[in-house]
DNA sequence: CGCAATATTGAAAACGATCAAGGGTCGTGG
DNA sequence: CCACGACCCTTGATCGTTTTCAATATTGCG
């Protein structure tokens, strides 16, 4: 699987690897040197403040995600720790123009934004032209697919999801009070469950065809 | 400015020059060999046509802008041209393993990734976080300064704007309906005039700060 | 000049936000 | 070991924004 080999290939290149505490601050817009983040372990957030007070998230990062500050800096990003999180972190080649890498490493960083470029395509329709149920349960499918790809079990019913609520109504534009009735519907309904910090699939075919879910987008078997 | 300068470089190369007739489809998701595409001229619109008979556009494709026919395919997009679209199409390098490009080519793609991924972050807090009048706004400031920046004239207070109130609704996930009472509203408010084809700015400080609009994201003078 | 696409407006209905109050769980310190 | 506070979850009632439906201008194009 293409995501495995990257990684591979990333880790063979050294770098340094880090840890950030739960709630702590990975980036901030306000970065001094700018650099490659490649996620080993743990769950994140890149989130930004509106003025108004509230808060969206465009992403969570999980395991085997890249991180550029470069662009998490331009699109005015802040990204904190959900869980503790390890990196690997490399000095970012490509917002340092005197600096040159092996080509490899290049096709590494535009198959991991080409992936997140299609997930990105894909959360814009899910809040654009979607309600409630359908935006809240394609985003818990999308982590599940996600998870289970990182570990190699694509199937598995359940999850362990750190997310609060509220980050998941941050993500698709949502109240959170909005977010516990849609989840108490799903769960009442036999389609998914998340209590305790477990997204359980009751009915994951069910659920994939009430919320018109496709996992053409997160295939990594390309590149 | 970057971006002039990588078009020169992407010219410099040749590729195959093709021109698209306005209502045309540009690119599908069974397009056969992959191509990287860069828009000489013209307006076109990434679409997902969503099950329940909706669409919804992740993107509005400008001259300078980049399309790649893999990255449309792995997202589900069809990209219809707006008005005639000329482009200068490649093979793409990325997605043909076997093909080797110049280190600047991959620095190139990766640039125009990262600016089309800093405007999906701020588009989805858009759309997830603010309401109607905010959305529209941002969306037409947005094109304003894409528009302006690609013609070397930043600061113009008007620009010719081939979109249908349905195409702006389809952007910003609202219905036409309430496009065309936002656009009465803020034209009678003084602040944006969209008429016959033509976006008017009556008074862009005042709207840009109304609907929060930060050019950071739009910036094109790095890598 | 006439048709088709687009824009415009009103009225009613739906969906989600907000406000408010209470309940559970966990960790810390007395 | 219990009490307390912090944080998160849960539910009800009401309010507001946006959607939908329907009908009528207006524009652009052949």
């Amino acid at each position: 699987m293409a995501t495995q080999i990257s990684m591979e290939h990333v880790r063979s290149l050294g770098g340094v690897t880090r840890t950030f505490p739960a709630g702590s601050v990975i980036c901030d817009y306000d970065n001094e040197t700018p650099r490659l983040l490649f996620v080993l372990e743990g769950w994140a957030a890149c989130s930004k403040m509106m003025p108004n007070g509230t808060r969206f998230v465009t992403e969570f990062v999980l395991r085997g995600d890249m991180i550029s500050t470069s662009l998490t800096a331009l699109a005015r990003e802040t990204v904190p720790a959900i869980t503790d999180v390890t990196v690997l972190s490399f000095p970012d080649f490509i917002f340092l123009p005197k600096m040159e890498a092996p080509t490899f490493f290049y096709r590494i960083v535009i198959a991991e934004l080409v992936r997140h470029q299609a997930r990105m395509s894909e959360r814009l329709a899910n809040i654009g032209r979607r309600d409630a149920l359908e935006r809240t349960g394609h985003l818990l499918l999308e982590l599940g697919a996600r998870i289970g790809t990182s570990r190699d079990y694509a199937k598995c019913e359940y999850f362990d999801c750190p997310l609060t609520q509220a980050d998941i109504g941050d993500a698709v534009g949502l109240s959170t009070v909005h977010i516990n009735r849609v989840l108490r519907d799903m769960r009442e309904a036999g389609l998914l469950s998340f209590r305790n910090g477990i997204v359980a699939f009751l009915d994951r075919p069910r659920l994939a065809d009430l919320v018109d879910f496709d996992e053409t987008c997160f295939d990594t078997t390309f590149v």
